[in-house]
DNA sequence: AAAGTTTGCTAAAACGCTTGATCACCAACC
DNA sequence: GGTTGGTGATCAAGCGTTTTAGCAAACTTT
């Protein structure tokens, strides 16, 4: 009779709000206990159990302790019990340092917490030691699984250690089919809408100011304005097709090769390139749009939305890369890993190309 | 007797090297069964226990089965038992979109890493329910605390679950004094060195174009610039003191005004502000640094290292920042709530401002 | 040779949660 | 009055580690 006292009085031990603001935290067991209830009936309480038999009234004692107390699951214990987090891994050779590539990280960050997961992110810069470490890592937290990513668009060898997780490569691919899935920018679609952007503004001689290094982007960019120039009729000129080193410096250089070309429109391989053309045009007293229609590849928004005009160029879309690739980890999009799958740059049309040519 | 058999045979049982990808992961148990010894033992053996008293034989057998058996620890496991992880969040308005704040991730990630801490990131775009669920997840992954970065410098007012943890503002403070511990770029000393650079060529009348827009840099950059006049013995001059929206165009549009005020070296707000101005400048006929010396501020590699000429400006220290936030999480660094910590904004200079004026 | 000390290792109790099996109760049915 | 069926909740095992207390054997010391 006695030794029952201590159980019934009140159940609910404490009533003013207890904000434990940092002690040890709150468990399930001290919820039940509030409660007067069992754990099992607080965690079928809190997953929502759909099969689960709980008196309403019960339910609400059970939620009241938890506001109560302040109580918070631990994430870890789950994880435990079921075996796999709601984490997905991002690791990058260097996303972080690279801004626009940030993007990446942001799409995939999004999307990963619209399905409930969280992201946890290494940035390797490409040091071989410490991507297996952070890959080590990631498993260690069992993650769900790994984004392995890059800065730029490249062909990459996938780390052993890779294999032992569910991975996607984002930006970047295998060489040898069959390996990964991999999801990468669609670069012919987008040098062939750069292209198109001149052609609409009624230019049939296009000068494209290609990069001299050797990336997917080089060959898929070319190849897209060749396919954009044949889709419209015009031969293909290998005599317009210049080479610089892509960045300010490789555009303006090109300037005076360009201006022998006797065009009025160009597409240069990047928004940097368009960028140096900007003061290589300037410095020759050449306005854009009229005197020479110019159109860039990548949208760096700091460059390419504040040049003087505007540059209308094609969007390396980096946000959808992060979420494709989490999407096609979590198995919500289609994915072979026979091919990578193309993203669309999207063209973005400024004012560095006039609308109507004074055709 | 029969029954026996079953257990005897060998005790380790796979001797080829099992490279189990993605089956159900091996566990401490199994290694603790083929090195014949119990899980307490390996686990001594994996955590290098100082005190624990393992004969060296024994020692290799554990080691040699973990590399069998391709073992990887379970962080889960281990983080229920200690009770806090080896995670590190970082919740952000906005600071993967925001192209150069991205380096305070990588500041922290480096950081965190260097200490064996992994960074768990939110970006929540200034929503401030996702916020609210960041910082809930965070704290269920029993992160060891929580980073809490703008992509601007600015006043903030701290989410108060976030209290429930242990927490830096980083590029942030609150107004109320004594509320957080935080970290953030030293306006002052900014506007000061940029200020300097033009001091260093000669100038003596120098114009600063200040932002519109209030916000802690603008006051400090401007009080900065004062600073510098003062300590050169130069006369504060309000009229040399113009007003512009902080980007390209608000550079562009300033440039009439600043012609009038008949100076030779200006100071901007900003790089963007100084982008705007170079072209505002060269419609004027006017050659930089020749006509014009010019500094910015913030050092956005992409604008700042690639104008023609390149820019001089003073760089926001944005990946130390992410990293002296860690440090200042850990406790490495000095840190008290009733002052933000500042990061010294080093300048950086480049060709927009000629080294000796032509006295 | 008895007592103490060191060495090498293990048993078992946590850590906080989930979940399938079970149970007590009560109303309804033949 | 025994059986069935439904309802509301609990029991207890288990997830993969860490860690403390303690045991047995092998050495020392007196």
């Amino acid at each position: 009779m006695i030794s029952q006292e201590k159980d019934s009085g009140n159940a609910a031990t404490p009533d003013v709000p207890v904000r434990k603001s940092r002690a040890q935290p709150v468990t399930l067991r001290e919820v039940a206990e509030a409660a007067g209830v069992s754990t099992a009936t607080v965690s079928l309480v809190i997953n929502k159990k759909k099969n689960a038999r709980i008196a309403e009234q019960t339910r609400q004692r059970v939620k009241d302790a938890i506001r109560q107390l302040g109580y918070r699951p631990n994430a870890m214990a789950k994880t435990l019990v079921s075996g796999t987090s709601r984490f997905i891994g991002l690791v990058a050779d260097g996303v972080a340092t690279t801004p626009f590539a940030g993007q990446i990280i942001h799409g995939a960050q999004d999307e990963a917490w619209k399905h409930g997961y969280a992201l946890l992110i290494a940035n390797t810069e490409g040091n071989r030691d410490l991507e297996t470490d952070a890959i080590a890592m990631m498993l260690e937290y069992k993650v769900r699984g790994i984004l392995y990513s890059t800065w730029f668009h490249r062909p990459t060898v996938v780390p052993e250690t890779l294999r032992e997780a569910d991975f996607v490569l984002v930006n970047c691919f295998s060489p040898e089919p069959g390996a990964a899935r991999a999801v990468v920018p669609d670069e012919e679609q987008g040098g062939k809408s750069a292209t198109e952007i001149l052609l609409r503004g009624g230019h049939r001689r296009i000068a494209f100011i290609n990069a001299t290094t050797p990336a997917p982007a080089r060959d898929g960019r070319l190849q897209g304005y060749k396919d954009a120039l044949e889709a419209a009729g015009i031969p293909f000129d290998p005599d317009l097709v210049l080479e610089a080193y892509p960045d300010q410096e490789g555009g303006y250089g090109a300037t005076e090769e360009l201006l022998k070309r006797n065009v009025a429109a160009v597409y240069c391989y990047n928004d940097r390139m368009a960028m140096g053309l900007y003061d290589g045009l300037r410095e020759n007293g050449l306005s854009i749009p009229d005197d020479m229609a110019v159109v860039g590849f990548d949208n760096q928004e700091v460059i390419a939305a504040h040049l003087r005009p505007p540059l209308s160029t094609v969007s390396l879309p980096h946000y959808e890369l992060g979420a494709a690739g989490v999407r096609m980890l979590l198995g919500l999009d289609e994915a072979s890993s026979d091919a990578a799958v193309k993203i669309m740059c999207p063209a973005v049309e400024r004012a560095s190309v006039a609308v109507h040519s004074p055709a």
